[in-house]
DNA sequence: TTTAAAGAGGACTAAAATGGTCCCCAATAA
DNA sequence: TTATTGGGGACCATTTTAGTCCTCTTTAAA
């Protein structure tokens, strides 16, 4: 199954519920709490996002995390990336020297265009969309309150 | 990082080269030295792709295998889920019942709208797009010879 | 000046996923 | 009848991932 880790996935519900006080600072610990996730994995994400400038930080007592930016300006492709480094669907894309097909693979330029269209994909949505709590549906799901649709062009005027 | 298996990626590899003859029915161990994979690998990425339709088998001596389909009905989306099961990125787009944040995790319905974003770049590609060679740029890279842009909609009337 | 509360960095381990191989069975053309 | 091909699945080594822990640094407040 094409997925992300589940570090990424804690990294999106924790921004998530920082993403409610945007200017406020959290202790990782109160984070963890409100998450329902390890304290020690709280950190780990969260020292991640900080190289990532996702969020900042600040040390000594009443240190804590806050968001960088604002959830509108925090993409969903930034977030990724801070935990598992630049999205790519194939190995070949970041680095080709160490693939073996090389020379008999005759498919390698077009993944760029897929690996644009994901992270396009990943791009357009922030926090903010995440964050917010849509509507309820009667199957007790949850109804997305935002859409993104495609515009496949072939062969288009280089 | 956000990647694909290996093993989607042979059948990519495996399929473009099928897709050369479309209406060829090629053994196995023939595309395994095509393709400069291990014989056994190739069987075990192109019984997956029968399973889920992608290509069909002959038994006996002159079988082998054939595409379903022409390489322009064959979606990337279908050769990734025929490897790696349904496209989705979090573990409760699939099942909700063993997640264990469900309560405290107000992020879920929306990403039911990155899945989709996801599952439709991977459609709007087709075996077709992948197995032509494009043109090779000055850098040695090949250069894409289809787009796919995004128009991300917010509230859209629901 | 001291102390305690926070984060930084990284080592380490257990568990899970992945990749690759192999074996035996079934189908079928010659 | 036999040789060739795929079908199904078990198996294991390796890699990746998740989670924990330890020690060090920073800094606000007593």
């Amino acid at each position: 199954m094409l997925r992300i880790s589940k570090l990424s996935d804690y990294a999106i519900i924790i921004l998530g519920h920082m993403a409610k006080a945007p200017s406020q600072t959290f202790a990782a610990n109160d984070l963890a709490g409100s998450a329902g996730i390890g304290g020690p994995t709280v950190s780990k994400v969260l020292k991640a996002l900080v190289k990532a400038h996702v969020v900042r930080s600040t040390r000594g007592p009443k240190g804590g995390y806050q968001l960088a930016q604002t959830p509108e300006k925090t993409s969903i492709a930034n977030i990724i990336a801070a935990l598992e480094g630049p999205i790519a669907l194939t190995e070949c894309s970041i680095d080709l020297s160490h693939c073996e097909q090389a020379s008999s693979c005759n498919v390698r330029g077009n993944w760029s265009v897929i690996n644009r269209a994901i992270h396009a994909a990943l791009e357009a949505v922030t926090l903010a969309d995440m964050a917010i709590t849509p509507p309820m549906g009667s199957d007790g799901f949850h109804i997305p309150v935002k859409d993104i649709t495609f515009q496949p062009r072939r062969n288009p005027e280089q």
